[in-house]
DNA sequence: ATAATTATTATAATCATTACAAAGTAGAAA
DNA sequence: TTTCTACTTTGTAATGATTATAATAATTAT
């Protein structure tokens, strides 16, 4: 693990961002949720149980400064939370509507590769895509539940 | 105005929702809006110059239940306000970081255009893409600024 | 060591959205 | 018409995520 946070404190000093404790905490929790998509809170309260005197402001401005510095990728999808990316490579969400899960997808679309450069004559910085639905696992076990007068 | 005003309410009540005076007149406001994806906040501030009784409560409410009978369809931009699109066609949209304008993008790939049900197995119900960038209005006048030693 | 800069923390403020309950409206039943 | 009932609108309070602000701590420069 210490190679690790090596390769991570070398990143953010590439960034030019001062690798403090909470930043490099910050960015492994990252690393290590890929498929994840934590949210703000996850980071808090997960980091929280090691730094106990961490802060939620510090998650916040490390998560933004993160953002800004292009080190993390944004995932704006359930409109409520913002949820953090440590794979900056563009690509295509899936959120489960049953499952809440946020799963990755790669179109061979030029657009969700981010080759092309502009669209319809617009200069393109940043492209966002997401579907929502029910995913596959979740719509296998749709059957094996009771039709509908089940619960309370 | 009066026949476009029955086609309104027709709409409306093709899709089981009781024609009022209030909703139509949200409804009448998309519909006038068509490129403009307005915030909440734009339909209830214009509507209250006509309806000085209006509560916000019920834009919020009237939105939420268009949105639910797919009568509108809900764009997820900024982050930090919902926003509304009369048109409920697919399509994507592209917001200028400078002007602030979203404009409509259509792309001709399967996803953009909802022909495709499902993405990698999982079952797609909403297709949602958005560019951010600095649209071609906005990019040809950045030269006629001064370079940055401008205002006060 | 002292001063200046930057990071972290704690707390309060903001802003969009939702929850809730009171008051209003329209239409059916009596 | 009057009464009853279901639905709609309204006003206000609550919630929850995010940002602003100021105090404290840590780091860097002089
Ligand atoms: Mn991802
Ligand atoms: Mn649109
Ligand atoms: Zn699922
Ligand atoms: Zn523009």
């Amino acid at each position: 693990m210490i190679t690790n946070m090596n390769i991570l404190k070398n990143r953010l000093m590439e960034k030019g961002i001062k690798p403090t404790f909470q930043r490099l905490k910050v960015l492994e929790y990252l690393s290590n949720n890929l498929k994840n998509h934590p949210t703000v809170e996850m980071v808090y309260e997960e980091l929280l149980k090691e730094i106990p005197t961490l802060s939620l402001t510090t998650v916040y401005n490390t998560l933004n400064n993160f953002l800004e510095k292009g080190l993390v990728s944004g995932v704006i999808i359930t409109g409520t939370e913002a949820r953090y990316d440590f794979d900056t490579k563009y690509h295509h969400h899936f959120l489960c509507k049953i499952c809440g899960k946020i799963i990755d997808i790669d179109l061979k679309c030029g657009y969700a590769l981010g080759e092309k450069r502009t669209v319809s004559g617009h200069r393109i910085d940043e492209v966002h895509g997401y579907f929502k639905g029910i995913c596959k696992n979740c719509y296998k076990n749709l059957g094996t539940k009771p039709k509908g007068h089940s619960s309370s």
